[in-house]
DNA sequence: CACCTGTATCGATAGACGTCAACATAGACA
DNA sequence: TGTCTATGTTGACGTCTATCGATACAGGTG
């Protein structure tokens, strides 16, 4: 039973269609400018740092509390955390007192699959 | 006696021992450092179609002359090239008149296993 | 109600970044 | 040699961004 097993979350159509490989075509202007944002989410270290707590962290879920240790001040940990979200790659919930964000496989494997290499060397 | 041929210490698994995927652990500010630099590479809509249009091309490669029609001016094309040079992502090689580049497949596996999702949902 | 804690927003500031025109450099060719 | 083309570098300018302190908001507790 070769197709017996599907590949959890980066068969999903849920996927957003940004963009085919970097190495299928040239993209065209706005395939790039959805694209970059993106990864110019992921291009401060900071964002990256709290994008790997988060990601990381059990269930895929962190509250502020858990990963706010990075070195700068709450405010830029509120500030980056929102940029995060605006580029689609974390969602938020407030419950209770704290608020928990947690990251958007789909995006995630969005973004691995613009970076696929091809097979052959 | 030298070897005829030495493949480079940059392919295979080895790639850029840059970080773990970003689900694994929390990364390390230094972690984030490096990978933010090509991260943030990327997260510009020009380069971004620099680069896409040097990793599509035939041979992994291309002239400047073939992929400079983006909509910025010519220094602003060389500035790019430059900073994509300089994340790893891109080398460069004059060929009498044409300066050609080529994408780093290592470097660029490097950033797709960083995104790897992990199979269990 | 008042108070405390966790998180977001505001306003200001210093520095980084994208862009261009002008100029410099490298190679081809006569 | 000189000139032409292709590409890189420089300097300047306007915009974006990361950061902070101060403050506002939300929810729990007493």
């Amino acid at each position: 039973m070769p197709n017996a097993k599907v590949l959890p979350l980066l068969e999903s159509d849920a996927v957003v269609p940004c963009c085919p490989p970097l190495t299928e075509r040239p993209m065209t202007a706005e395939e790039a400018e959805s694209a970059a944002r993106m990864f110019k989410a992921l291009g401060d270290p900071v964002r990256l740092r709290l994008f790997s707590a988060v990601a990381s962290h059990e269930g895929g879920e962190a509250c502020v509390c858990d990963i706010s240790d990075v070195g700068v001040s709450q405010p830029t940990v509120s500030h980056h955390l929102k940029k995060l979200k605006e580029a689609g790659l974390l969602t938020s919930e407030r419950r209770g007192t704290w608020v928990y964000y947690r990251v958007e496989p789909s995006v995630l494997a969005a973004m691995g699959k613009l970076l696929a290499v091809p097979a052959a060397a």
